[in-house]
RNA sequence: GUGGGUAUAGCUCAGGUGGUUAGAGCGCUAGGUUGUGGCCCUAGAGGCCGACGGUUCGAGUCCGUUUAUCCACCCCA
């Protein structure tokens, strides 16, 4: 019979055991940091109606979006998390309690071509606090903090959570006459470290900009510096544009609470070249880069936004956010072998290979180790001794008991540490104690390690 | 959506100018005797050479079509 050729799909990431016990580990991290800053886990559906999904219409959204019919419902499946947070809100808005802070880990879907780390299903995992007519500029100060926690308690160390502000950008290009074409500007000026100045200043001839307008702009994305050297330069512009000098306040604020968040200036730096391809950031935006790995992009990206729910409802909820794609950073650090070794991605902790008829004692032991909080399974398959070690060796349990009629006949276990090969003879209390006490030791070591 | 590359064992890949039973490494299975894994040795299983069509006495190899996949661009996480 011919059989069917088992495939997943292209740009569907499927983990092996061990790869897996790594990512729900990550996840694990991502959701202890959003909750550590007070957001509340949301869950919201992957299938969505078409018209609920689509309400802002137009653009990549519509092309990408995958999109089906189910009898006479027309469905999609989510491209973001931040649209059906939208719809939430606008939907359960009498039952919320605002400033609304929520996080959300979860599968989107967008229909385009997957190629190396860009992927056709991946997890987000955003944070958003999104608020009733009006949210404070502290918590887009919050933000960075919450980027800065969370990234360090993955492990990671070299990496820059770049700074800058919407009105900033806009507010400049009005100075200079460019009103108009600021979104082409901003696109331009975005891929500066990508494609490097003289290509940029090119893109910008290109635009209409004048020669020396192109020269500004360049030493004004330029700038270089501390924080506070960069903020005094764009003092030298303010006085000339609303917009500007009140992104000016922004960026200033913003940059000023670092230090009362914890987060050290050399993880957050004011960059003028971030712009986000995305339209709806009024604001602050953020982009978190790795320091070694400039190619990759950002790991997190974010921004302010003055109308989250407009498609859905008459209430203006503004609001901050962020969203670190966890699919490709999984990716990335894996390929870059990035991710510990050291991590215990085995299922099980002790591994109880019973070699008498009965194993019943086996199984006593087992059910002790497991009250102990010891994550233990039985090898109950009859085969030759070597399959059962070597079953234990394949899947990285760190701690095996053998239990044969000597043990059965003291009331021991056999204990053996895998990683010495040191063997044990204990009682199932000892052994317990042992057994976590080690475990405890080996535990804790964080899921990424820098070279 | 645009441009380029690649399809041979479970995986990574060899297979000059067409020529008999298509190979390697890793992995897998079984041995190397009794309750000790990793290393080593031996043996074995496993392929309609992506699919369809063409040229030819003969195609894994050449040509066409198609599908899948990868890379780059666009855009993004």
């Amino acid at each position: 019979m011919d059989k069917i050729r088992p495939r997943t799909l292209s740009g569907f990431m499927e983990l092996l055991p061990p790869a897996q016990a790594k990512m729900e580990l990550f996840m694990q991290t991502l959701r202890d940091s959003y909750s550590l800053y007070g957001f509340a886990p949301l869950d919201t559906p992957i299938i969505e109606d078409a018209e609920v999904l689509l309400a802002k219409g137009g653009g990549e959204t519509e092309k990408q979006i995958y999109r089906f019919m189910k009898g006479d419902s027309d469905l999609a499946l989510r491209f973001d998390l931040t649209v059906p947070l939208a719809k939430y809100v606008a939907l359960n808005y009498g039952q919320l309690t605002f400033p609304f802070r929520r996080y959300q880990i979860g599968k989107v879907y967008r229909g385009e071509r997957a190629q190396r780390g860009r992927f056709r299903e991946f997890y987000q995992a955003d944070i958003d606090i999104i608020g009733d007519g009006r949210l404070d500029i502290m918590s887009e100060a919050e933000i960075p903090a919450v980027i800065y926690h969370t990234f360090s308690a993955l492990g990671l160390r070299r990496f820059c959570i770049n700074l800058n502000n919407r009105k900033v950008l806009n507010g400049f290009f009005e100075i200079l006459g460019l009103g108009a074409i600021s979104g082409d500007v901003m696109r331009a000026i975005d891929r500066l470290d990508k494609i490097g100045p003289e290509k940029t200043r090119a893109m910008l001839t290109e635009l209409g900009v004048a020669p020396d307008t192109a020269g500004e702009i360049m030493r004004f994305i330029g700038a270089a510096g501390t924080n506070a050297q960069k903020l005094n330069m764009l003092e030298a512009y303010r006085g000339k544009n609303g917009l500007f000098d009140l992104g000016l306040d922004e960026l200033r604020a913003v940059a000023s609470y670092l230090p009362a968040f914890g987060v050290p200036e050399e993880h957050c730096a004011i960059n003028l070249t971030i712009a986000r391809g995305l339209d709806y950031y009024t604001g602050t935006v953020y982009e978190t880069t790795m320091l070694d790995y400039p190619e990759i992009g950002s790991i997190c990206s974010g921004g302010r936004y003055d109308d989250l729910a407009a498609y859905y409802t008459d209430k203006n909820l503004p609001g901050v956010g962020i969203s670190i794609g966890v699919t490709r950073l999984f990716f990335v650090l894996e390929e870059q072998n990035l991710l510990s070794q050291r991590i215990i991605s085995s299922p099980s902790d002790l591994l109880v290979i019973p070699m008498t008829d009965d194993p019943a004692f086996a199984v006593a032991c087992a059910t002790a180790m497991r009250r102990a909080g010891i994550r233990t399974q039985v090898y109950t398959e009859n085969k030759k001794f070597k399959a059962k070690i070597s079953y234990a060796d394949k899947l990285g349990v760190p701690f095996v008991a053998f239990i044969g009629q000597d043990e059965v006949d003291s009331g021991n276990m056999a204990v053996k540490d895998m990683t010495s090969g040191e063997q044990r003879s204990l009682s199932p209390q000892d052994a317990a104690g042992y057994i976590a006490n080690e475990l405890s030791c080996r535990r804790g070591a964080a899921l990424i390690e820098e070279k």
